[in-house]
DNA sequence: TTCTCTAGTTGACAGCGTCAACCTGAACCG
DNA sequence: CGGTTCAGGTTGACGCTGTCAACTAGAGAA
């Protein structure tokens, strides 16, 4: 493992061990060994070392392994429920790979963009079997995912009421929104 | 207006035009004409000068006027659509607001209910006009309030696909959401 | 008058990201 | 083989940040 990578691991480490703030480029060069400048050998900035191990994140979802699949559209519910999940166990991880990026970074937007794509193709076979209505998968992929990045986003902030019933966990919102397609799809023009 | 109202004005106007790293609690008090420490004399710590700006920023938004209401379902629409307006105009005061607030405020727990109660409101009005589908408010508002936060937020963040075919901006996507409804709604048992 | 808060001040502190300068060993080349 | 280059590492400094401690003026209450 190069010492870059070597960086990169920490750093994610460092993020869920003890959160964002900890997240400091000197932790992060003690806790590999090295002088608290040396991330600058491989970084330019502390931004494209937080892009970096986004982009790794992204990457290491992205080759996970697949499980079996079914149906087209249970298959898109259960990607879909796996990233909310992901989202509310990984708070700090979440939020910097879909959080704003200030700079473009060119590795992390390619990663980034095939994991878009991945999901999307779900989407279009999922729209090929009528399970989903027809149009831009582009754009149904779009709204899908809107709803599974607010509702963890809603629920780490402790926005979605969490007593009583009013009660809903984001991955509910998700099996919400697939209901509504499936009373949506069936008898369609 | 107490020094207290003018130091959160302050940093609500900072926010706006400097972004959130220009929000220093010395660039705040020089605002106001007061040495670096005196806001110290009214919050906490930085976190809860911040909590109060959410909270005026809520309020501030639930006091205004109110277009005259027609259809409960276009009123609804209305309402989350100009929430992402907002969003996308001031993604600063979107992030303070709906992010994650570390410790609980009071007021800013009181404001964000309120608020929240409202959507709520709209929403059952617009499911006893039959335009939505049956079942909790508080859980229909919730899948509305998170497709129309993860909408805004992504496309804060860039992770909309801006050209082409594929281009949707966070409005749209909810145009699409309430599409969904409309085609769902119906013919319903 | 004197006492007591409240709201303000000044000055310090450690930790942060970053910059500049220096060092070192291995690879390369004549 | 001797010299040069240079990636990767070091130390030390800088200004800025949030925060703390100590001090102070001034308005009321006793």
């Amino acid at each position: 493992m190069s010492t870059r990578d070597a960086i990169v691991a920490a750093a994610g480490e460092l993020l869920d061990e003890a959160g964002p703030e900890a997240v400091t480029l000197r932790a992060v060069a003690q806790r590999v060994g090295l002088s608290h400048n040396a991330p600058y050998k491989h970084f330019a900035d502390k931004e494209a070392l937080l892009a970096a191990v986004a982009a790794v994140e992204l990457r290491r979802r992205a080759d996970a392994p697949r499980p079996p699949q079914g149906e087209p559209l249970a298959m898109l519910k259960r990607m879909l429920r796996d990233n909310v999940r992901w989202a509310v166990q990984h708070p700090a991880r979440f939020k910097l790979t879909f959080g704003s990026w200030t700079r473009h970074d060119e590795d992390l937007g390619e990663a980034a963009h095939a994991a878009r794509m991945r999901f999307v193709k779900a989407v279009a076979s999922a729209q090929a079997a009528g399970a989903l209505p027809p149009g831009d998968p582009e754009r149904v992929s779009a709204m899908l995912l809107a709803l599974g990045h607010g509702a963890a986003d809603l629920a780490l902030g402790g926005h979605l009421s969490r007593e009583g019933k009013g009660h809903a966990d984001p991955e509910d919102l998700v099996d919400d929104l697939f209901d509504l397609f499936e009373r949506a799809a069936p008898g369609r023009k």
